[in-house]
DNA sequence: TCGGTCACGTA
DNA sequence: CGTACGTGACCGAG
């Protein structure tokens, strides 16, 4: 057992599935301590050392926690080497390989796949560490799992990556206005691995769906349950038909979009693609576009979400589940099975059992706030102080509300031409130091300078310089780069903070019949009982308090949510 | 069987 | 010529 590991410190460990756990940790001189307890159970020998309250370390929590998780073990602290490498190094993998490469300095190992052959492995079954650097594939393959030798030396190992990406974390600005005991890096390291962690739980949790709710809405948007091909292709031919009949001449496939053009050149519309918005303006005029543009919602319902979505995605204990990342591209959450994308007409399926509620809750105008955050801006944190921020910046623009917030947005995303090509200029005089940092990151990403976030996320931008050294500094691919880093550094950030508050609101939410069900980039659901409903509450709005009052601190920024307790997820704010 | 394009859902 | 992501249908090249 680790003795000595207190409360909050780092506790590598790693899991040999029915054999045993091996461990590795600080002693008092510093030195690594390492140790292989045998247990045909270890998940439950996990469970035991949990109540010491460790920082548990592995090399992910998809790989290592996901069986505490489906045990029904909920660790409240861990530092997650995948997801740190994410951000400190900027990489787009987090296997131990890449991992411990970037933590050294080496160049990224490729992809673990396919067999390996014997000309591949020579030499390296013996040694964990490779002449070069790299760890060994045959370990990376599993090789850890041998012996109990072998898997505390794999412990010792994970336990030294994370030491490095501590030391590189801490070392890393803290951007704040005002510092704090531990650096802002450090503390998104530590809430970054927690998303990790959090990406595990939702994956087995599920959301729940109330499945009669999402039948009768299915059947009335797309038909019944096709319990055939034909049937399928009926229901099809029937949806088709109905716009068919609204235009002249041969019926045409309504999946193609040339020839959806052609169709609407019958009706005397001219149109350069067919999508959606494009067409709008037609619709009012127009039965025929009208009748194609409620054929298309059903059509992406159909799809996307009918009855295959259903029968594939929700399972029989009518729970929807997708796979999860915890920080993807500039660093947001990404879910799968439709759960990031859910068209808003299904989502009053999106309902617990009865007795059990949903506490929704959405941070307000997150982007601007963080702009103001990250870029240090006076003016910009002065506006942020109020709960709509937009109507400050409106008086100080001299425009009315929408149009200082399309300026605030247009300044965000990089737009320079329309309507809010002219506020930007007023915006440029107002919030100068906002419009410098946005123009910052924009030039880095047209040039292919690497960026960091105000948490610390590498944007690695370099790799692009090929790219643009052949395409040239006013290429579409440079300003689409400068834009992209544009958006990163807010979006990114934001994300950041998001998920600062989701592991405080999951830490909070600890030891009660409540569980965060849901990370929709701003928004959180939390499920949980009528009764514990308004607890809950209060658990969210503290908990963004509490998160403000680091991640922001010293900025004057106020970071506003709004929560409410709902049965279903289209309920009424 | 792929990659590219179009389209569209969410933020 | 406003960002990000996931998903599906279709097309044309292989």
């Amino acid at each position: 057992m680790p003795e000595g590991v207190g409360a909050g410190e780092p506790l590598a460990v790693v899991v040999v599935p029915g054999r045993g756990l091996a461990l590795a940790w600080r002693d008092a001189d510093g030195g690594i301590r390492r140790e292989h307890v045998a247990t045909a159970d270890p998940v439950a020998l996990v469970a035991d050392i949990e109540t010491l309250g460790p920082r548990w370390v592995w090399w992910s929590a998809r790989g290592t926690a996901a069986a505490l998780v489906a045990a029904g073990v909920r660790p409240r602290a861990c530092w997650d080497v995948g997801a740190v490498a994410r951000l400190l190094h900027g990489l787009s993998r987090d296997d131990a390989g890449a991992a411990w490469a970037a933590a050294h300095g080496l160049a990224e190992p490729p992809l673990p796949e396919g067999e390996l052959t014997l000309l591949d492995l020579a030499g390296e079954a013996d040694d964990v560490v490779r002449a070069d650097g790299q760890l060994s594939r045959e370990w990376l393959r599993g090789a850890w799992a041998a012996d109990p030798d072998a898997a505390s030396r794999w412990a010792a190992l994970l336990l030294q990556t994370q030491a490095l990406q501590e030391t590189g974390v801490r070392a890393l600005p803290d951007r704040r206005a005002t510092a704090g005991t531990s650096p802002l890096p450090y503390l998104t390291a530590l809430s970054e691995s927690m998303a990790a962690l959090l990406a595990v739980e939702l994956e087995h949790d599920g959301l729940p769906i109330d499945r009669a709710v999402l039948e009768a809405l299915l059947t009335a948007t797309v038909g019944p349950r096709p319990r055939s091909e034909a049937e399928e292709a009926a229901a099809r031919r029937a949806r088709d038909a109905v716009v068919w009949a609204r235009f002249p001449g041969e019926p045409v496939d309504l999946r193609n979009p040339a020839l959806v053009r052609d169709l609407l050149a019958r009706v005397g519309i001219d149109v350069p693609d067919t999508r959606s918005w494009r067409l709008e303006p037609y619709a009012e005029s127009s039965p025929a576009v009208a009748a194609l543009l409620a054929w298309r919602k059903a059509e992406r319902i159909a799809t996307t979400y009918g009855w295959s979505w259903a029968e594939r995605d929700i399972g029989a204990d009518d729970r929807l589940r997708g796979v999860w990342g915890a920080s993807e591209g500039a660093g947001r959450m990404t879910a799968s099975a439709g759960l990031h994308n859910l068209p808003a007409e299904l989502r009053p399926a999106v309902r617990p059992r009865e007795g059990r509620v949903l506490v929704r809750a959405d941070l307000g105008q997150i982007e601007p706030r963080v702009l103001a955050a990250v870029s240090g801006d006076a003016a910009l944190a002065a506006a942020a102080r109020e709960d709509d921020m937009y109507a400050p910046v409106a008086r100080a623009l001299g425009s009315d509300r929408p149009t200082a917030k399309v300026a605030v947005l247009a300044a965000m995303y990089g737009q320079t031409s329309g309507p809010a090509g002219a506020a930007l200029k007023d915006m440029d005089r107002t919030y100068p130091s906002a419009m410098a940092f946005l123009r910052a990151a924009e030039e880095a990403g047209r040039r292919g300078v690497d960026l960091r976030t105000y948490g610390g996320r590498l944007l690695r931008l370099s790799t692009l310089r090929d790219v643009l050294a052949e395409a040239g500094p006013e290429s579409t691919v440079a300003h689409s780069y400068g834009r992209f880093a544009r958006n990163a550094v807010v979006q990114g950030a934001a994300a950041e903070l998001f998920k600062a508050w989701a592991a405080t609101v999951r830490a909070g939410l600890a030891g009660a019949d409540a569980r965060i069900v849901l990370c929709l980039h701003d928004e959180l659901l939390v499920e949980t009982t009528a009764a514990e409903a308004s607890r809950v509450v209060g658990i969210v709005e503290s908990s963004l308090r509490s998160t403000g009052s680091w991640w922001c601190a010293g900025s004057g920024v106020r970071l506003v949510a709004d929560t409410s307790v709902v049965r279903s997820w289209a309920d009424a704010k």
